[in-house]
DNA sequence: TAAATAAATAATAATTGTTACTATTATTAA
DNA sequence: TTAATAATAGTAACAATTATTATTTATTTA
């Protein structure tokens, strides 16, 4: 079995997300780091991302577009995506614990977070109804 | 303003969409469609995706790893994803159409459709101890 | 119906996000 | 403090996706 060596790298990666409310890809991590560490690999930066998601310390999300993000394990929080303007937006709920204990109750496995990701047309897309495409 | 054509491709790929309850890779559509277009281009099915996407007749989903996936637009569903052996499992919820409603009570866009994804380690994986990586 | 217009295609090249490799450095256990 | 091994920086390789281009196909207009 492989044990865990100490890193100031892994502890920083940890600090910096703790310190965040959005959720930044690796390469903003990494533009961050490296002014602590100036020749830090962004090699480094995604491999001990995956590790800490793996040890599940942190979470990676996957977006619509461009890359991965993450952020430190906190509430569950959710987001909505335009499909017309790809904007990534959170979207407050009033009862995400509920959805939590919901979805338990069926499953047997240890659920430790969740992300509802909704989909549609923002508020201000909706207003412009000029779209690039049109269908007929 | 752009205005679609008429393509038998595009047809193809949202037909073959429909027929579907799990939800294919690019890849996976790519295969399939070359059994009735020999020549079809990965291109064209990537291009119609995303169009199809954006005009909101199917959904794109963002998985953890390898590439994205699509299904048509039906019911909202969601996924668990396991952080140990990295599966995507389908997770049964009876109450899916109230996080629909929560959402939109504080939100101005439209919302059309819905995934959401847990996290954690499922069955299986809690079954074993033997973690291939130990923290201390 | 035929010619003009413009979107869609197939084939391929290029780009992007991420992972793998290797020689060196840092951490830990004895 | 030395031996074992994990982590690193730097770089190369990779897979998923997007862009490019010449050609074909669908729609519009005469």
């Amino acid at each position: 079995m492989r044990t865990l060596k100490y890193s100031r790298q892994r502890e920083s990666i940890k600090e910096f997300l703790s310190s965040r409310t959005d959720h930044p890809t690796a390469v903003t991590i990494y533009h961050n780091l490296q002014k602590v560490y100036p020749n830090i690999s962004l090699g480094t930066v995604y491999r001990n991302l995956s590790l800490l998601a793996e040890l599940g310390e942190i979470n990676r999300i996957s977006t619509e577009e461009g890359g991965d993000r993450f952020d430190a394990v906190t509430a569950p929080h959710n987001h909505f995506y335009c499909r017309k303007c790809h904007r990534l937006l959170d979207l407050k709920m009033n009862d995400t614990a509920q959805i939590m204990a919901e979805a338990s109750a069926n499953f047997g496995g240890r659920i430790e977070s969740c992300t509802t990701l909704f989909r549609g047309v923002c508020e201000d897309c909706l207003g412009e109804d000029s779209s690039d495409v049109k269908s007929k």
